[in-house]
Order: structure tokens, then sequence, then C-alpha cells
RNA sequence: GUGGGUGUAGCUCAGUUGGUUAGAGCGCCUGACUGUGGCUCAGGAGGUCGCGGGUUCAAAUCCCGUCACUCACCCCA
């Protein structure tokens, strides 16, 4: 057999990573329970053409096809989903009757995109969403809510501050649409660079590709340059283009947005009149966050308002959601060894193994443990104790356990980081609630 | 898809102008340690030098191709 090696972009962990992996699943999950999300998972597929219709600009879609599949088989329409939006909006449109409006719900899978790997880039990797869809009409308090969760969500990892960036496509557009821009989604991709190629470079594209005059390429850049605390963004874009009613109900939705969101911790929200979003079914909101010290690993969560994303005949199901990128920051703390877990395994307690007569001695001790929720496990054979132990150190247990060798005599535990070896009884020995479980704990 | 870098032991890497049986550290196994790990010491296992072809008396080393990984562009979590 050939020498297996990685394959670039599928990411795997050793045991204790996938710890803090699941971990951060974990606590995510319960984290958006506590606000009452319901819980949903979708197929891994779906129709290409459902795929491709969402306004994606060029996404690359992994297609599913059978081994032996003749040329006119039936799955061939079928795509691994991209993203966790778009099955769901396909999810609600097909079960609209039996849902209950304004429906909210979390979902932590995986998804997948053919592109090249790179840093902080997969092509599987975990999403962890959170959507909320309404009939009709979807209260603006959802826009400033879905930040709210999403700056709480993130502060429950163990990872920096987010800092989350907010914006609302109408802002753009109107602000575009007066300045008598005609192509907007290309303005948009190109301003949506400023972080990345800088004033100059967004000042050159738009005028050599987007085909913009230099002083209205000089207005969007000097818009996209607006990050703002508070909601006095909207004097600054007021003072650089004529209003209309597009700009108006932008600027009027940010504001509220942003005013709501004011007791979140400082610096945690910001309005930044940069943020374009690259997906075109984005209507209203939107949202990019960055962890602060890494900055440059990009956006590792965002989301956004959409109107008419959920389609299927009949009323509107606007809709707004958020994203956290949970392989791409993990990818960066388990990578870089800034997270670990404190175990590779999950037992606490190893229970030695002295003789073949003790073993069920060692299973009884072992299955006391267990009933109150001490993960325990019973060495393998009766060799040598400093085998035993090193099996146990190697892995990061804290404690071995000896059963006596006379019946009469006590049981012993020993803390293996101590070295300190006390007699213990197996019906009420309880270990530090520190030690019950594997903790996440930054490395170093 | 375009361009750059890299491929030697499980891991991180040495390997001088091509020259005998390819090395180190860490890790792993055994023992010193006749039932208590970590430290130390002594042994040991483990490599078709990514793959294919070429040049040469001789290739890990030079040339060509190919694959993989990786970085940047594109796009994005």
């Amino acid at each position: 057999m050939a020498k297996p090696t990685p394959i670039s972009g599928f990411p795997e962990w050793l045991p204790e990573q996938r710890l803090v992996e699941l971990h951060a699943l974990d606590t995510l999950r319960a984290r958006f329970e506590s606000f009452g999300f319901a819980p949903l998972e979708t197929r891994a597929v779906e129709p290409l053409d459902q795929l491709l219709a969402k306004g994606e600009t060029d996404q690359e879609i992994y297609v599913l096809r059978r081994l032996h599949a003749a040329d006119d088989e039936g799955d061939a329409g079928l795509g691994l989903h991209f993203d966790l939006t778009v099955p769901f909006a396909r999810y609600v449109a097909q079960n609209r009757g039996r849902l209950a409006f304004p429906f909210k719900r979390w979902q932590i899978q995986k998804v997948w995109r053919g592109e090249r790997p790179q840093v902080g880039r997969y092509r599987e990797f975990y999403q962890a969403d959170l959507d909320v869809v309404a009939e009709e009409t979807l209260a603006l308090d959802f826009d400033a809510e879905m930040a709210r969760l999403l700056v709480e969500s993130m502060s429950a990892l163990p990872v920096p501050p987010v800092t989350l960036g907010i914006n609302n496509r109408k802002v753009l557009q109107g602000a575009y649409a007066a300045l008598g821009i005609d192509d907007v989604p290309g303005t948009l991709r190109i301003v949506d660079k400023l972080d990345k190629v800088g004033e100059r470079g967004v000042l050159d594209l738009l005028v050599e590709r987007a085909g913009l005059a230099p002083q209205v390429a000089e207005a969007c850049v000097a818009i996209g340059r607006i990050r703002t605390a508070d909601a006095s963004f909207a004097d600054a874009v007021r003072a650089l283009v004529p209003a209309n009613a597009l700009l108006d109900a932008g600027l009027d939705e940010l504001t509220r947005v942003i005013d709501a969101l004011a007791d979140l911790p400082a610096g945690s929200v910001v309005a930044n009149l940069s943020i374009a979003r690259g997906l075109d079914y984005y209507t209203g909101t939107v949202y990019e966050g960055q962890l602060r010290g890494h900055e440059n690993l990009g956006t590792v969560c965002s989301g956004g308002r959409y109107d008419d994303l959920v389609g299927g005949g009949g009323a509107k199901l606007p809709g707004v959601g958020v994203s956290i990128g949970v392989t791409r920051i993990l990818g960066r703390f388990l990578g870089d060894g800034l997270l670990r877990a404190t175990r590779s395994v999950p037992t606490c307690v190893l229970v030695t193994l002295p003789s073949d007569e003790a073993r069920p001695a060692a299973r009884a001790a072992a299955n006391a443990l267990r009933a109150r929720g001490i993960a325990t496990e019973v060495f393998h054979e009766a060799a040598r104790f400093g085998k035993q132990m090193k099996y146990a150190d190697r892995r990061g247990i804290p404690f071995a356990w000896f059963p006596p060798a006379d019946p009469s005599a006590p049981h012993e535990v020993k803390d293996l980081r101590t070295g300190a070896q006390t007699p213990a009884d197996p019906a009420s020995w309880t270990p530090p609630a520190d030690d019950l479980r594997p903790r996440v704990v930054p490395a170093e």
C-alpha cells in the first residue's frame, strides 16, 4: 500500500485536538440553545440547480457521482452543500406548513468547497449557523439580536474577542446609485478589498476595472473608510453623497441596529462601511467579524439579512443569519499550538491490574467510579506497575487506581502529577471538578 | 485555473564541489528498576531519500517529467 498522506484542505486532528474541537462545538450549541434556537440538520447534498441559483458568484461545488454511474444516472444533478444557509432556505420552503414562524434554528455541520486551500481555508470544514426566518416581515430587532448572539457566542469560545463590523447593503447601493454607478455588484466586490489591497489599490481597481471616474472612485473609498462605534456614520455618509430613498432606508436601519447594540463591550461592534460581502443574496444588514490579534486570519464569522432567499411561491420569507467559521478559527489555534486539551483521552482514572486474579476487583472499582460519572478504564493486562502508569502518563490520565492485594485492605488512588497516593473508596472518591473531564487550555 | 517554494526515519530536520553499509534530536520498544510513571544511563527497532525516466564508473545530491504538500492571486468561514 502506498504511504498514506494528508489531503490538502481536509483537516484531520489528533484526539487531543479533536477534544478541543468538540468542546468548541458543544459550547456553541449550548449557547445557541440558551437563546431558544431549535436544532436542525440538513442532508449533505442539494440539487445543483438549487446550489447554483442563489446568486453565488462562482462557488466551486463538489458534484455527487456514483462510481459505476451510467451517463443518464439520476444522481448526477446533486452536489455537496457549500454553506448552511442555502440548504436551510430550501428546508424552510419545503417544511413551511409544519414550522412555527418566526423560525429560529442553529445548525452545525460540515460544508465543502472545491477551492485551493490556504491558511484558514479548507475544502471540508465546520460552520456553525444561526438563522431566523419569518413570514412576510422580519422585525429589524432580529438584525441586532443576531449581532448580539454572534458576539456572545464567540466570547464563549476559548479565543480572543471578536470585532464585529456591521454595514447595510442599502447604504452602499443607495450611495452608489446616487453617484451614478451602474455596476453595483462589481463595485461592491472591489470596495470589499479595502482591508486587503488598501485605498490606493481599490482606487486603481475602481477606475481600471469598474470604469469609474476618479472622483466617483474617491467617493466610494471615502465611504468605505467610515468606521464608527456609534451612529455618527450616517452624517459622514450624508456629507459625501446626495440623499435618496434607498440610502436613507439603509442609514436608518443601520443606525437602529448599532444603537440597539450599544450595551455590548466596547470595541465588539462597529459600523464599518467597507463591508460589502460577496454573496448576492444579502439585501440589508451585513456582518463580518475578525478575531482581535488574528486579523490576518480574515473573516471568522459573517452573515446578513436576506429578504428573498427563501423562495417557493406565495408570501415572502425574509431571514437574517450568521455563520461562525469553526474550522478556520480552530485551524489557527490548533495548528499553531495555541490551544490544547489537558489530556488526549476522556479517561480520568486508570484502574491498574496487579494480577489476573484481581480482574473482578478492578472491574468492580471501575464500575463504581463510572456509575458516578467518572470516566474510567481498566488496564488491559497484569503488567508491571511502571508500564501501567506510563500508559496513563503518556495519555495525560490524571489518576491511577490501585485495587488492594488483600480484599480487606483499602483501595488507593494516586495523583500522577503530584505523586500523592492515598487510600480511597471507589463508592465515594471524587476527583477535583477540574480533572473530571479534559479541559481546553492555552498551550504553554 | 495562474505563479513561487518544498518533498530524506512516526515527527522536526542535517546530508559539504555527485564517491563506500544515509545521520541527529525527539518519539517508540527493552533493560538497569525482582509489582509505582516522569529523571538518568545502556541497548534496540524503524528509511525502495515522493514517484518515473535520463546523465555518470558512481545520484539523496545534476537534468527532464510527474504527483503530493505548501504559499500567493481569485474567492471566501
